[in-house]
DNA sequence: GTGGTCTAGACCACG
DNA sequence: GTGGTCTAGACCACC
């Protein structure tokens, strides 16, 4: 499981887990069944406290988008895609209607916010790329 | 002024407080030299103890955005627009790269997410227009 | 009477006028018998309330350095030698004394201390002949 | 952690940590990383509410000296050397500058300030050592 | 276990 | 009249 944690960010770190563990789900990169990384391992490899990985697995497991089976571990379940396709988008909605909403209070016209976007999202889209081949 | 605090949403109060000053004071909203609300009478109208609202005017004093005239009130300060440009762009430019990093993880495509950016900014801006005709 | 009040230095306005009083009775700039301004008349002129004008009077009463005359006003009183010189000396002490702390801390050298210093007296002794020819 | 409080002087007691630690951090007496005490525990030992403490570690966390790790504690920032050198420097100058306008208020001869400022710096030069040889 | 936040209410400093 | 500080104690978030 790839997972970068800035303990330094103000982000709390089992946020951090959640959200990265529920975006490779979201998007496939973790396939259903898939088992997850055992708290003690991934936690060991974080340098974390296991309560940290223990929480952010919980409220996974809150989402539906793991299933704990009893002794044995957690796992991505299956989640329907007329769930799936909603809870997607409205995150990205979210973000997207923050920023309109500096973007608009701060006098950014549309063509210079649309240039900063497309850097960002160029940027992530190389760093996806270079983690894939390292796998 | 007007400031809509969420007891509820995770964020401290004294957090929100300064968000929506400090949105208000760089958009304009709250011109230089302008009163802010008495500390007593804000934490009065927002059912919020005063040492709450206390703590979010001394962060803002802090920034330099807000003076203090010791017996009389806190007022807007004159900020140097150098000063006060970068401020502006760097809370842009963060909401868009989250932004950004949520639509490349969800594969959302720069079309769509540049429909709903225009979307979010219409609405925004004729929002916005319509405060201003009430004044 | 010369005083000179910056309402944003975050030292208190009565607290600006002791000391620029005291300083120039002191100093032998304001003579022995001299009358002190008015309170409503010096209030007036720095744009200050009344009361900040008579709190600092009062204060400067406490430490004897001015008498105060039933409905007539307030005068510079007399003070024997061997108590000002020590009043005087003591103040410059303290100052140097925390400087020493600081500069020792700091690493800072004595001779670029002293630089420093003979600077800053310059600008001192030059902005106060200015005052003088003025009057 | 050295540290002398003394409620009775008016100045807040929050602003005397807060310089207290400052001084420390800057002159290396506090190594970087080294972890601050801990809140509730300095509280208690300067019968002080943690509150009090809490608020002066804030500002000193805004300032960049201090570092937090969550649920662990706070330690001291690694400050690039840059950033310290100029934050050094001005604590000196205005110590320094805020003598020389005593001196010159008060008539005292350069050479006489002179005397005492060495005076002064060998004391604490010497009481430096002590401490260091204390450790 | 750590630190952070909020409250209620007292008291102080400043003008 | 302003705002600032401190306390005591409750509660929360995080690790």
């Amino acid at each position: 499981m790839i997972i970068d944690i800035d303990p330094r960010s103000g982000v709390p770190i089992y946020r951090q887990i959640i959200e990265q563990v529920r975006r490779q789900i979201l998007t496939g990169q973790m396939a259903v069944g898939e088992q997850l990384e055992q708290v003690r391992s991934l936690a060991a490899r974080l340098k974390v406290n296991p309560m940290t990985v223990s929480k952010a697995y919980g409220y996974l497991e809150l989402e539906g988008l793991v299933e704990r089976q009893r002794g044995i571990g957690l796992f991505v379940a299956h989640v329907r895609k007329d769930v799936k396709k909603p809870m997607k988008t409205r995150m990205v909605e979210q973000a997207l209607k923050e920023a309109a909403a500096l973007a608009v209070g701060m006098d950014v016209s549309d063509e210079d916010a649309w240039k900063l976007y497309e850097k960002y999202c160029r940027q992530y889209r190389s760093k996806r790329r270079r983690n894939r081949e390292e796998r």
